[in-house]
DNA sequence: CTGTCTAAGTCATCAGATGACCTTATGATT
DNA sequence: AATCATAAGGTCATCTGATGACTTAGACAG
């Protein structure tokens, strides 16, 4: 048998629900600005609290600005919020760090692609810059991981996209939360020497824009990571 | 010249951020109920709307489940808030749709590859299945896209990663939401038959589990999507 | 044991009041 | 004329008291 949900709306939902429908039939456009809550609040004929709730969520959507003494606006599109939400990282079970560890991977191998066809002199700078650094930490746990870290977000700057790099960001933050202690068991000394190796294959196959080449290394590389985490976070 | 930002931080932000806290702490744990909001307004000596507004962020954020006449409980962690937030689709312009596009291809391919070494029976099935609708369709743009969504969605599913088939999907609405109308014009005749060529690729691909190939077949395929979008969208 | 009713606890919402803050207009000062 | 100080108005931020709606649990009658 099925039964229709009984949930009554409440009565902010509905406000949020209409706001929205205004942003997509275009009586809204980003750059607005809103009515004053109090007109707002005569307008739906509802109080004030639920205008504000709506608002909040809209808000903690990234949807509205709201500036004290001034008014509430509608945001541009910004593809930095084209994110994860990095705030539930630390609920997250062991079995779920696998799947995004895979997520991660799907992402980072794209990126490798994308970024041996649309790196800058610049990109390689930065890149080459965040090997130098790695090559110093040697064994230095916290200086490695940093470089480490360093390399992978100038490589998926690299690929020039910036949703891409917004949504990664993002990802990486979840994992990281998650991971906490066990990433600096990686950047032993030896460890480190590895990594840099695996580093310094990938970059060189972006730096001459062979696409696949680096592809296939960056798989390597973090299937070699993924062995080495998966006994730890098991 | 540099200045530190001004911004006195809101009331409710304060809230928020210290129940965050309490959370990485494990002084909150999920599935536990919160205090009642005038127990809390007392606690941080604080109104009780500052509490609520503080709440509805947290529930916006998918933190917190607020239930009348009962009580705020800590939600636990749910691979299907793995998404990325698909309200703001419609403020994107064009170039975005573009890098979303390419996202969307990363995120693809990887299935791809993945589903070839996780597919079960049931997955092949499911796959099957949107295949022959989609040879039914022939032509009728909104069966064929149907079909053809049916398709994706069944692949990033025989992936077996939760979070990537979510994303995956919130991903794909935004596009949706971005490109409404144009899309069906893929489904004509000719196009679906190309589609659905490309797609019994993939497909037996996968069946076979040659990773590999299914992942070039899913790049060719979305090569040529991409092609057809772009004299439109742009 | 079962179903009904009641009470307590809690969230949802409203409305009035006050403070904080930003913008703009006005007028004085240089 | 340009600059600064002040005041006024609009608006968000917050507190508070009140009321309604809802859920749970316990009391109670059959």
């Amino acid at each position: 048998m099925e039964y229709k949900p009984i949930r009554r709306k409440k009565i902010y939902e509905q406000v949020a629900d209409s706001l929205l429908e205004s942003l997509k039939e275009g009586r809204l456009k980003p750059g607005d600005k809103l009515d004053s809550v109090e007109a707002l609040a005569k307008s739906f004929d509802v109080g004030r609290s639920a205008i504000r709730e709506a608002l909040s969520a809209l808000r903690a959507m990234g949807i509205l600005e709201m500036h004290q003494g001034e008014g509430t606006y509608v945001k541009t599109f910004d593809p930095a919020r084209f994110t994860v939400p990095t705030s539930v990282a630390f609920l997250m079970k062991p079995e779920d760090m696998r799947e995004l560890l895979e997520v991660r991977q799907i992402l980072e191998v794209g990126a490798s692609g994308a970024a041996a066809l649309s790196r800058t002199e610049e990109d390689l700078q930065a890149m080459e810059a965040a090997l130098f650094e790695m090559k110093r930490a040697k064994g230095n746990g916290d200086i490695g991981e940093q470089a480490d870290l360093a390399f992978h977000m100038a490589l998926v700057k690299a690929a020039h996209n910036q949703m891409l790099f917004h949504l990664m960001q993002s990802v990486s933050e979840v994992m990281m939360q998650g991971m906490r202690e066990t990433r600096k068991l990686l950047h032993t000394e030896e460890g480190t020497r590895q990594l840099l190796d695996q580093h310094q294959r990938i970059f060189a196959a972006i730096k001459e824009e062979k696409h696949e080449e680096a592809q296939a290394f960056m798989v390597e590389h973090l299937n070699h990571v993924r062995e080495s985490l998966s006994g730890i976070i098991s």
